[in-house]
DNA sequence: TATTGTTATACTCTATAACTATA
DNA sequence: TATAGTTATAGAGTATAACAATA
């Protein structure tokens, strides 16, 4: 049996009179219950994202590219003249945050801006020969940063992982 | 058949002369390829991640109490006396970013640090009586915040994303 | 020497509001 | 009036590095 005790913060807030019904006199515990959270959505959501963002993504923002811009970057190979806010609605950002991005990838000199004949409040994104070079690297990258999901998961699970992702998006 | 053109950007950094393969003469996309992005893990847990937020989880922030004083305050439900980097690591963030997280706890009284008897380097933290009330409050909340989960997934998907998720992280 | 908590600092990502020019 | 892009600002959320106290 444990007989670790606990004695009073440092903090004058919380003195122990002003704090009565807390229990002391137990082991600290060694053991994490997490409780509510191993069942929290959000929880492993969150803790999903740091795990990827942690693995390969961080290779990518060393060249000071990152989850926007390569986004950005695939959109405008797939879609030559997309308009800005086309792209935040594709990848869920507000239209301000794509100016941004899209001023880094000019100045790259990977993207271009071009006025619509159509309707002149828009700007037209193309990849400029760089940028679709730079995009093919980024994307092989980007596959092989998360390559090792492939040895986590079969194809089958692969596949309805992010069906149920893309659900609940 | 469409005739949209489009003209140089205003940006003088990429002339028209400076980035001679860029196509033009195109109609602007109107349905959006995602390309790889339909595929991408990181891409797809972070769209989830800004759905959850954007749910319910801002109506705590309100309050706040933010996901890691929520996690923080759960912890020390169900492990009294746990120590601020036992927190940090079951949350999965660095301890450093918990001294604040435990600091706004205690100002709102709900939570309080007490030296270790056995490491005196080392806080146990306890729920104060209206800590341990405010918690299953918020787990109340966050419960109904993740509720509409239960409308788009079927018991067996829930927990298999849950599954899935836990083996990313 | 290593660990726990702390402080100070800075960085990334994103949102909001107000403005302009076009529609 | 509404929309596309822009600017400026601010807010989360987190990481890093250095330090004091303790192990």
């Amino acid at each position: 049996m444990s007989t670790e005790t606990f004695s009073t913060s440092k903090s004058s807030l919380q003195p122990a009179d002003r704090a009565p019904g807390v229990r002391q006199d137990r082991p600290a515990p060694t053991v994490v219950d997490m409780g509510i959270l191993s069942r929290s959505l959000a929880f492993h959501v969150r803790k999903a994202q740091l795990a990827l963002q942690r693995r390969g993504l961080r290779s990518m923002s060393a060249s000071g590219v990152g989850p926007a811009e390569f986004g950005t970057l695939v959109l405008c190979e797939q879609n030559p003249g997309l308009a800005q806010f086309q792209i935040a609605a594709a990848l869920d950002i507000d239209k301000a945050s794509v100016v941004a991005v899209v001023d880094r990838l000019e100045e790259l000199g990977w993207v271009v801006r071009r006025r619509s004949s159509q309707d002149r409040r828009r700007y037209g994104l193309f990849l400029t020969p760089s940028g679709a070079q730079q995009t093919q690297l980024l994307r092989q990258q980007a596959e092989q940063a998360e390559s090792f999901a492939l040895e986590l998961f079969s194809g089958a699970e692969l596949q309805q992982l992010l069906t149920l992702l893309g659900r609940l998006a």
